[in-house]
DNA sequence: TCCACTCACACATTTGAACAGT
DNA sequence: AACTGTTCAAATGTGTGAGTGG
């Protein structure tokens, strides 16, 4: 895990640079996040990922656990999550490698899941780990629970994103900031495609124990209760595993070099070396082919390095148009600089901030300057609709009463979030690595070098970003 | 025919109510 | 009365494998 940010910030508060060397003030620039079971990540990741998409909603596996700090104890914060295409393309698994099957699918309904316990102060947050267990994964676009909806066969990474708000609806006046953790990508499936994955899950998740081939059911509920034991065991045999079928052709281990500290970690060192990622057929189209044919070249990263969440309404489009121009952020040239038309411009991202779900106005893409997303994804004329995933049971009170939530439905009662980000141009994922820091995904590179970016690194945490938010006609 | 997808299933954990003991 | 621990059933989360449909 490495820390890999993008700071923006909001007109109203100073600069990053400024924020950076301000250690106790109160911008938020030291709030760091780090992923939890991070070497369980990194194990999956360097397979390649999949995520089990369902109807009903199928939690993550990994599940998304974080550890957060910098926050101000006594203010409230509230944490979200939202998924963002890794990239433009449909995948297909073909023997023992993804590779590229198309263009992406026109994006689903954008969805964010606000973490139940928001909002809470930063002691809370900070005081354990938090956990998005129940953060549930679907390919119904008509989804009525909440769920965040992705399409199979194409590849994500969650966003975190913390906001320093009271409650949902200061949320516009508030600066959040995004973190993203390489290792977290993965393909949405339908069913499970590189048996490797299928195993890992299996050996790790608890309530695939019934398919551990650990002998008959019998011994296995005989085993029941000796799990650091079956943990080590676990390590062992995923580690043979991987080795013994990595298949050929792939690209090798981003995380080679990463140390877990843990007893297997040589192991599975080792392992990396030889390992390779099942993306080796994608990922090096993408790095050489499809990086050669994105209109975006290079900014591409840029994209990614930029991309921000979007509070706001699918049918709505953006209103912070003039807001933004009335006040120039001091990173916003700089932003700007990330390149050409539609998505590199700063322009082009400012849909992705916040946004009036006005009912009433439906400003036209262009106008509201809708993501200007690469050609290739569909987005642009999607409907980003952006239900904050949260049950209405779950939520707490200061949010449950508003008004907001009257008109989306007693089901949903929610705010409406959407976002332009998900389209950009993202990066591959499983990087080879070619020559930056083993704790540094080679995005961080491209992180520090936006121009935005002041001089630290977070060692070891998510990358970031700060968004600007803008005020919202109504909410 | 192929392949993405759905569904019922067995097996697992988690959750919460009910109860007993301190 | 309050707290803690145990038990049990229901709810929920898993991958599997057969079947379906484009």
């Amino acid at each position: 895990m490495q820390a890999i940010r993008d700071l923006k910030h909001n007109f109203s508060i100073p600069p990053p640079s400024a924020m950076a060397g301000a250690a106790d003030s109160y911008l938020q620039g030291n709030i760091r996040m780090t992923l939890e079971d991070p070497e369980l990540w990194k194990s999956f990741h360097e397979i390649g990922t999949e995520m089990i998409i369902t109807k009903p909603g199928r939690r993550m596996f990994p599940h998304c656990k974080i550890n957060i700090s910098g926050l101000v104890p006594y203010a409230k914060y509230i944490l979200l999550v939202d998924m963002v295409p890794e990239d433009a393309f449909r995948y297909k698994w073909n023997k023992d490698k993804w590779e590229v099957a198309g263009k992406a699918e026109p994006q689903p309904p954008y969805r964010t899941y606000l973490h139940p316990d928001s909002p809470a102060p930063g002691s809370h947050w900070m005081k354990q780990p938090v956990s998005f267990l129940k953060l549930k994964l679907t390919n119904n676009a008509l989804d009525q629970h909440g769920h965040i909806i992705l399409h199979s066969m194409h590849r994500y990474h969650p966003r975190f994103h913390i906001v320093q708000a009271d409650d949902l609806y200061s949320v516009r006046w508030s600066v959040f900031q995004t973190f993203t953790f390489p290792e977290t990508s993965f393909t949405a499936v339908t069913a499970y495609q590189n048996t490797k994955i299928t195993k890992l899950k299996i050996d790790n998740n608890p309530f695939a124990k019934g398919f551990r081939d650990e002998g008959t059911n019998s011994k296995r509920r005989a085993n029941r209760g000796s799990d650091p034991e079956r943990l080590a065991k676990r390590l062992n045999s995923m580690v043979k595993d991987a080795d013994q079928d990595s298949p050929p052709g792939m690209c090798r281990s981003s995380y080679e070099g990463l140390d877990d500290g843990r007893a297997a970690s040589k192991e599975l060192e080792d392992v990396k070396e030889e390992r390779y990622s099942p993306w080796g057929g994608a990922s090096d189209r993408e790095n050489q082919g499809l990086g050669r044919e994105s209109p975006l070249g290079s900014d591409a990263r840029d994209m990614y390095n930029t991309e921000q969440l979007v509070p706001g309404h699918s049918t709505y489009q953006p209103y912070r148009f003039h807001e933004y121009g009335k006040s120039p952020s001091p990173s916003s040239s700089s932003l700007g600089s990330s390149g050409s038309a539609g998505r590199s411009s700063f322009e082009s991202r400012v849909p992705d901030v916040a946004t009036v779900p006005d009912h009433d106005s439906k400003p036209s893409a262009h106008d509201s300057g809708l993501p200007h997303c690469p050609p290739h994804t569909s987005a642009t004329s999607q409907d980003y609709t952006g239900v904050l995933n949260m049950a209405v049971a779950q939520a707490k009170p200061t949010m449950l009463g508003h008004p907001l939530y009257a008109p989306y439905g007693s089901e949903q009662a929610l705010g409406q979030w959407a976002s332009g980000t998900g389209s950009s141009q993202y990066p591959p994922p499983p990087p080879p690595p070619p020559h930056h820091h083993p704790h540094h995904h080679h995005l961080a590179t491209d992180y520090s070098a936006q121009a935005v970016h002041h001089g630290y690194h977070h060692s070891n945490v998510g990358d970031w970003s700060q968004y600007p938010l803008f005020s919202y006609s109504c909410w």
